[in-house]
DNA sequence: GGGTAATCGAGACGGTACGTCTTGTCTTAGG
DNA sequence: CCTAAGACAAGACGTACCGTCTCGATTACCC
């Protein structure tokens, strides 16, 4: 007797965004761990059984709802230089981790996704994938334009990118800034070993 | 009449390490968040009034635990080659990331730091601070022996390094392996620009 | 704009009779506090709008299940021994109550009748009342023939017999039992105060 | 691993009657049905766990509760005419039955009783033996006194007393009165059938 | 015999209460 | 006094039903 799953065709797009709305709201003002499902439901005027009957989880919710605030405007800046366009949108990614908006949601998440194998699923999926997507083309496009170099693994590229800003968010280390932001461009396109080969344009290596 | 703080002198010890042992192994078993005072106490044997009257918080007692377990860092190889180092150390924090063992308890860290205050302070602290000064020694070597470009911020090094190991660890996007280690390593000494000629020694970027 | 009521024309027979069967059977195992509409429709195969629509309340559903399954009273036998067909009469009461089947659906109906002010009025109406007829019809015989008091009351006659009956089955005090029903009738007849000289024909006032 | 049951010593004498009291205050106000677990807690100023640790269901708390408001009171008077005192009592019965305080309350409790084997045990221990055994002492005293028959069943006597009684309260037929009660007494001292026998004193069986 | 209106099965919806679990405080008994 | 054990008030958990509502898809009546 197996339990049908819900039919999406019959779900109210009402309750669905006044759902993520008040997920949202609540997060931010008490904290991802005071948030309950009681309370985000109170807030969206809606059953309890609405949020368990589509989500697994609070977890869930709060993921889909922290994916539609970031919103798909992650589209990379193309203006030719992708030293710069990289360090435009780092400096935007930055500002949304370090942000009072979303920043204690998304490290919230970060830390579900270390425990509930539903987050550690739908946060790369929904929320990392499509942006290290839209990087990737950013590159892809500097490639042919030959600012980058033919043979790289454009997925590890991303990684020596972001992952130094998420080592910071993470770890608590050092807040994240602009000067970090310009350093990891400026080392990662130029290289660390001292340099017996030419750069080309930008040996702008310091401070 | 104020509330006498408890005599220190009289404490249990039996009742102290078994409560860091169960916090630990609970902490490992079902993640941070899941972990309550009242396994702790259960799994230690031992009454809550005893976990309450002696930590401020279930964080407390997480810190704690770990502190006691994860040990010191261990020192940096020197070979005299760098990159082969760095590459070498990145492989065991990968094994230990991976790993059943240290790789469960890492995330519960993780995961607490992000919401514990007390944790978000102790973990770059005591954790983390002390391996980035063993691989930031290596590196000044390195550099005295004309491995490494002088101008470089040390610390937005080690980011670069170990940052893409952590962005797969946290983000769930990829498992950490060797490949992404080679290229970490090659694309950061050998830098994402255009070789107009080549560095001499390695320019092995392929596979 | 009133809403128009349904057109009893366009009704599904079909929904209608297996809707109360459905009532009778989940009333019968689970109990009628534990029976719900939810549960009628399932297992009717029938939505739950079809119920609200035809029926204003739970009770509405089982009191008219329960009147289609009782059937009319019988009639009482005529020995021409009053005391040996109220015993026989009552046997097979008793046998009813005690019965898994009609038993269970009677305390159904008797637990609803205490909360439900509709089935607090079908029950004596359709059930009880015509069996006291028939009994009353029988006890008027005997009147006649002379084995009854000229001035009793009926009515209260009836509770006399069949009251202990009852007393024992809402009460969960004993099983009813023949012994029981023997004693009743014949300490009804023969009267509790001591003997002065004996009735003539049945004394037999030991076990 | 059992489940050790909660310790009687512990027990807060304080929480237990609040609870009483809340639940036959709620009881009588919104009827039983309409009773919840959660809001004899809420009045009772007491967590649920308190009520579910203590009582197995909301009829178990309403049973103990109607037995504490019905009190003890039941001993039988006695003035040496067993008949008055037994009508005396009866009254007495019948107007906690039919009275707005207790009578709306104990339906509900006998209707429980038909689908809650919990309170299908509770109901005539804690109850009804009670007070049948009160009465069943009076009966024997009226015996001794040769007021009663030397050979009858006490415990039928009782149901033929009181048996009258409840199949008017649980059967909804008539209002229990004052002239049922007089007539179920006489009747059951004096017997039915036709008087060959002098029933000594008080031959009053007309109105 | 085709249009249309109401019933049907199904099930999502906003709610209330359920019975369980955990929290941090308070109380009891024993060493 | 400190310990373990655990009752306590509070309140969130995830589930079950409530009674209402909205869907297509059959009916069954009327033109």
């Amino acid at each position: 007797m197996p339990r049908n799953p819900p039919d999406p065709a019959r779900r109210s797009e009402r309750a669905r965004s006044a759902i993520l709305e008040s997920a949202l709201t609540i997060s931010r003002e008490r904290g991802y761990e005071k948030t309950t499902i009681e309370a985000i439901a109170a807030g969206a005027g809606v059953g309890k059984q609405t949020i368990y009957r589509w989500w697994p989880s609070k977890g869930a919710v709060v993921v889909e709802a922290l994916n539609e605030a970031i919103g798909s405007a992650s589209e990379f800046p193309d203006s030719g230089d992708v030293r710069e366009d990289l360090k435009a949108q780092m400096r935007s990614v930055s500002a949304a981790l370090g942000g009072p908006e979303l920043g204690a949601t998304f490290r919230a998440v970060i830390a579900a996704a270390q425990s509930d194998p539903l987050i550690a699923e739908a946060l790369p999926t929904l929320i990392i994938e499509p942006r290290v997507e839209a990087c990737k083309r950013r590159l892809e496009g500097a490639r042919q334009q030959g600012q980058l170099r033919e043979d790289v693994d454009l997925d590890v590229v991303v990684e020596l990118l972001y992952g130094p800003l998420y080592h910071r968010f993470v770890l608590h280390t050092f807040d994240i800034d602009d000067l970090q932001i310009t350093r990891v461009v400026d080392y990662v396109f130029s290289g660390l070993s001292p340099m017996e080969h030419v750069t080309g344009d930008r040996g702008e290596l310091r401070q």
